[in-house]
DNA sequence: ATACCTGCAAATGTTTTGCAATGAT
DNA sequence: ATCATTGCAAAACATTTGCAGGTAT
């Protein structure tokens, strides 16, 4: 529990990242980064900002849109565009990859991952003669629960 | 060319899916039709706006916003998101189904279908309990002439 | 004649930005 | 002492909506 060299909590983490970047740590940062990682995935800045708002109340929802910035910047979060008009905010590992099965009606969210469907994509963008970067693939429907 | 039996046209057949759900036939909706069916997919309201200035200045954009609407609900157009926050439509027929590639240099729109791509989709949802209603793929990177 | 449609402008909802004050280095 | 960062309010952006006047049926 003196914790000197303890693996760093996600915060920390951001902090210790933004420093690298010449960025500063502050309060608000830090206050975000906890959140965010104590919530988990797809969440919205109004989340966010609702949730931080009962830790501490001073945080600026404009902080918030600025520090998601940040913490995508910093490989630590990615942003995700659902059907909704939100851009929502997931942990991310680099090198993890996952896909996305979402409920139409509750809105249930589950990750997936699938080497098969990958490697076709790879393939299919070589036949176009594209050079992938990227990819986003998300499967609607209802979940077991609303089904 | 007396054409009272000649196909359709798609602005034609637009106004007949129209007549058939109680909505009106006007020279407004006919005028974004035909540009819509003549620019093809993936356009924006303001370019569709931005082209319909040029026939016809007086479609105001609040109107091609709700036509664009009315197409998607008559089946004729779909609407995507890439991920520029522009709501971009493709004209639809029935049963048709592909998944874009995207460079994101140009802009450049393939479009692709696969097979066992959508087989896999449908089984991962299985695994998971859900009963899909659609998906979403695109995959990102650099065109031939960009890459 | 009766709704439906239209264009305009104002409203909406999310995200961004300018700015003066605050805070980290 | 600097200069980044903040919160606020205002701006920006795509899209939607209220309404008075116009139009298809």
């Amino acid at each position: 529990m003196t914790g000197h060299a303890a693996p760093e909590t996600f915060a920390e983490e951001f902090q210790s990242r933004l420093a690298d970047k010449g960025y500063r740590s502050t309060r608000q940062r830090a206050r975000v980064a906890e959140m965010f990682c104590q919530l988990g995935g797809h969440r919205s800045v109004e989340e966010l900002h609702a949730e931080l708002r009962e830790v501490d109340s001073s945080v600026g929802h404009a902080t918030i849109y600025r520090t998601m910035k940040l913490l995508v910047d910093c490989g630590m979060a990615k942003a995700r565009h659902f059907g909704d008009g939100l851009t929502r905010y997931e942990p991310f590992t680099d090198g993890e990859h996952h896909d996305h099965l979402i409920c139409t009606r509750c809105g249930l969210i589950v990750e997936f991952e699938n080497d098969t469907i990958e490697a076709l994509q790879d393939a299919i963008a070589e036949e176009h003669g594209y050079t992938l970067t990227y990819h986003r693939m998300e499967l609607y429907g209802l979940c077991p629960s609303c089904a």
